[in-house]
DNA sequence: TTAGGGTTAG
């Protein structure tokens, strides 16, 4: 999936650059970021923004205000409910301010209100104040302040309330007991939580699924299952707890057994389970579940919110639906759908989360261009935008190569004053790496200063694919004295840094440590690489041993890396004989059949190759062509093998065939033998001297200062000959090249490349 | 008492 744009949307590219560059310019007067979750409410002073109820409440309060009523302490009282259960926190708050009588029930309104929203800080602040004016709590309060605690994790504030209870003789009824019990289940106090449970009088099903939600949450699942079985009446809370902790904990099938159960002995679902029941099905990507689940959503007349609209939209796009996450600006934004009829249609977008779920869908299925196309609608139309949409950006940058806008989303971040959390700070590290500034993804790396695995990992694996193998090895080991430890992905990146690097012993060394320290079982892309350390190494025959030895010859994808190696060392009888067994295998991917073909062309056995090659027309592989593209003042030219359409062709073709006669003088010779059609000698040659990296350096170097570094990017691996030809054409003009293929960079400068040769 | 979106490899 690496460079999935620029690899499968070749014809597209430059005009997805072109809203690159529109929405570089739309950007900046209107993005705004939000703190996390701060859309949660908002207080609304705005007489425009209320609804026709909340005009009645300002018309009514003016009316109180007008008759001095409002110091009437139940009349004041009434207003400030109104407000609160209106969720107009700001106008209550006001209210609150102007009452000059004010009782025990004065309080617990605004608190409860507060506590309601989530805004656990102004709650305790408040108790305190309540406190200091000599106010007595009652059941109300401290449940709302309890509820506060548990979710800001201040144990030690709720064991004073605790205190506090019992000391002043309140009696527990199941709201407040309910209330304790879930303070010290959140803050994982399991032992005064279990005390608790035994000694409430007044236990009912919500002390029960408090427990076994805090089971599920510290993993103790067989705590919570044997809790959830003893337990006679569950209710729908019940269900949902052990269904959404279950898949929490990872254990999705279990939770899906328990869906079905509920189901069919169990409660209706009520707004919960259907987010439950779509979350899990987005993790377990059954489409046809999800379907049927989005389907008794309509049937029960479920009003579609933003929150179950995001759990759709997620779905949709974790099975590869993205029509199916219809979208209400389908025509503005991609265009290029076709209407399915077939299409759920989903309510417009007026949530945050759910335009971000769109967002990251696109991402996340390779459709850079409609994910960026969607974030510019969003600035435009001044929806607001956050990290999470952001680090989706950022990673659609990254893997489109769309440094310039990267930079500039990065920057009005760092505008913004946000800090970088791990994810962010990961996208971030992602993307300058793969736009080939390892410089700033360092400084990011640094900054961040995070213990976090993904982010390591993103900085291990930039080293490796800027051909830095030693340093990724070095920061590899830095990672595991400052106690992290390394997860499945890591040991990828670190094995594949040695495959790239020749470092055979601390390769070999790192599958051991996975398996015996980690116990991370190694599966086909740790095998792969390892078959890649040996083969690039030229251990053909260690390779072949190490294939049968851990019982890989079924995996194709092994075979294929060995198929490469075999290709790098020249060791052609080897390659015919993995490419045959790949062949009979219906493995090939289209890079194999075309080495297969070379093979045979090498060895002259035209009537063979040109089999090859029509095998792969009837298998329907499809082999993207060759392209290679380079960026000069904001406008990127894009070159195919042999491009005649550029404006300026003639001047590059003169000036390329000028300069290979120079580099030939110092030494440079055409490697025919990558060449795939039949053909020999000059019209090989000549050929390879069309390539499109050829063509896009060309081009480089007559549009720039002689000072400057040439940055190209292709679409596929870069051959041999041209690799030849970059480095020659480094020493003789002492300019620095910088070439990003599918899967690394390589920096040429003297007539070397970063990569040792070794790609 | 229970529910939503973002990061790393091949």
């Amino acid at each position: 999936m690496v460079w999935g744009c620029l690899r499968t949307r070749c014809s597209s590219s430059i005009h997805y650059l072109k809203q690159v560059r529109f929405l570089s310019v739309a950007l900046s007067p209107h993005l705004e970021f939000y703190p996390y979750k701060s859309h949660a409410y908002h207080y609304s002073s705005c007489a425009n923004d209320c609804s026709t109820d909340e005009i009645d409440l300002h018309t009514l309060h003016a009316k109180v205000i007008k008759v001095g009523s409002l110091q009437n302490l139940d009349m004041g009282n009434h207003i400030l409910n109104l407000y609160v259960k209106s969720q107009n926190l700001g106008h209550a708050q006001k209210v609150f301010d102007d009452m000059l009588n004010r009782d025990v029930r004065t309080w617990t309104i605004l608190i409860s209100g507060f506590a309601r929203v989530s805004s656990g800080g102004t709650v305790l602040k408040l108790f305190r104040e309540m406190q200091n004016e000599g106010v007595c709590p009652n059941q109300f309060t401290l449940s709302s302040v309890l509820k506060s605690c548990s979710s800001l994790n201040e144990l030690n504030l709720g064991k004073e309330v605790h205190g506090w209870i019992v000391v002043n003789g309140i009696v527990f009824d199941s709201v407040l007991g309910n209330s304790l019990l879930d303070l010290y289940v959140k803050c994982e106090d399991f032992g005064y939580a279990n005390k608790l449970f035994e000694s409430m009088r007044e236990r009912d099903t919500v002390s029960w699924n408090i427990l076994i939600g805090g089971s599920l949450h510290i993993g103790d699942v067989d705590k919570a299952i044997e809790l959830f079985r003893s337990l006679p009446f569950k209710d729908v809370a019940t269900w949902n707890t052990v269904i959404d902790g279950l898949m929490q904990d990872g254990f999705e099938r279990t939770a899906l057994e328990l869906l079905y159960e509920m189901v069919k002995n169990g409660p209706l679902f009520n707004r919960f389970t259907f987010t439950i029941a779509l979350a899990l099905v987005s993790s377990l990507s059954i489409l046809e579940l999800g379907k049927q689940i989005h389907g008794r959503v309509l049937r029960f007349r479920i009003h579609v919110t933003g929150l179950i609209q995001t759990c759709l939209i997620n779905m949709y796009c974790k099975s590869g639906k993205l029509d199916k996450a219809s979208i209400p600006f389908r025509e503005t934004v991609a265009c290029d759908r076709k209407e399915n009829s077939e299409a759920f249609c989903l309510q417009p977008l007026t949530d945050i989360v759910s335009w971000s779920t769109m967002v990251s869908g696109f991402v996340q299925n390779g459709e850079y261009e409609d994910a960026l196309k969607t974030f510019t609608y969003m600035v435009h139309e001044q929806v607001e935008v956050d990290l999470f949409t952001v680090t989706s950006i950022i990673c659609a940058c990254a893997n489109s190569g769309a440094f310039e806008l990267g930079r500039q989303v990065h920057a009005l971040i760092e505008k913004s004053g946000h800090r970088i959390d791990a994810h962010l700070g990961s996208s971030l590290i992602d993307m300058y790496v793969k736009c080939g500034n390892l410089e700033d993804a360092w400084m990011i790396f640094k900054q961040t200063n995070d213990g976090n695995i993904v982010l390591w990992t993103s900085m291990i694996s930039g080293c490796a694919m800027h051909g830095q193998g030693r340093k990724a090895v070095w920061l590899f080991e830095c990672m595991i004295s400052e106690g992290i430890t390394p997860n499945e992905v890591t040991f990828v990146t670190v094995l594949t840094a040695c495959s790239h690097a020749g470092l055979l012993e601390e390769g070999s060394r790192y599958f051991r440590l996975m398996k015996e320290v980690y116990g991370i079982h190694p599966g086909v892309e740790h095998f792969t690489c390892m078959v890649d350390l040996y083969g690039r190494a030229g251990r053909l025959k260690q390779a072949k041993n190490f294939i049968h030895e851990n019982g890989l010859s079924q995996m194709s994808a092994v075979w294929r890396s060995f198929l490469a190696s075999c290709w790098l060392h020249k060791n052609i009888e080897m390659a015919r004989w993995v490419s045959e067994k790949l062949l009979h295998l219906n493995s090939l991917d289209a890079g194999s059949y075309v080495l297969l073909s070379n093979i045979y062309a090498i060895e002259h056995r035209w009537d063979e190759a040109a089999h090859v090659r029509s095998l792969m027309q009837q298998r329907g592989v499809k082999k993207h062509p060759a392209q290679s593209w380079i960026q000069i003042k904001n406008q990127v030219h894009a070159f195919i093998m042999g491009d005649r359409s550029h404006p300026q062709d003639a001047e590059i073709y003169t000036y390329l065939d000028k300069l290979i006669g120079r580099l030939k003088e110092v030494g440079y010779s055409s490697d025919v033998h990558l060449v795939m059609q039949d053909v020999e000698g000059e019209q090989g040659e000549m050929l390879l001297g069309v390539h499109s990296e050829k063509l896009a350096i060309a081009y480089g170097i007559i549009s720039t200062s002689s000072r400057t570094p040439i940055r190209i990017m292709k679409n596929l691996r870069v051959c041999n000959d041209c690799h030849n030809f970059i480095k020659y054409t480094s020493l003789l003009l002492d300019r620095e090249i910088i070439v990003r293929d599918t899967h690394r960079f390589h920096h040429f400068k003297y007539g070397h490349c970063s990569c040792g040769d070794y790609w």
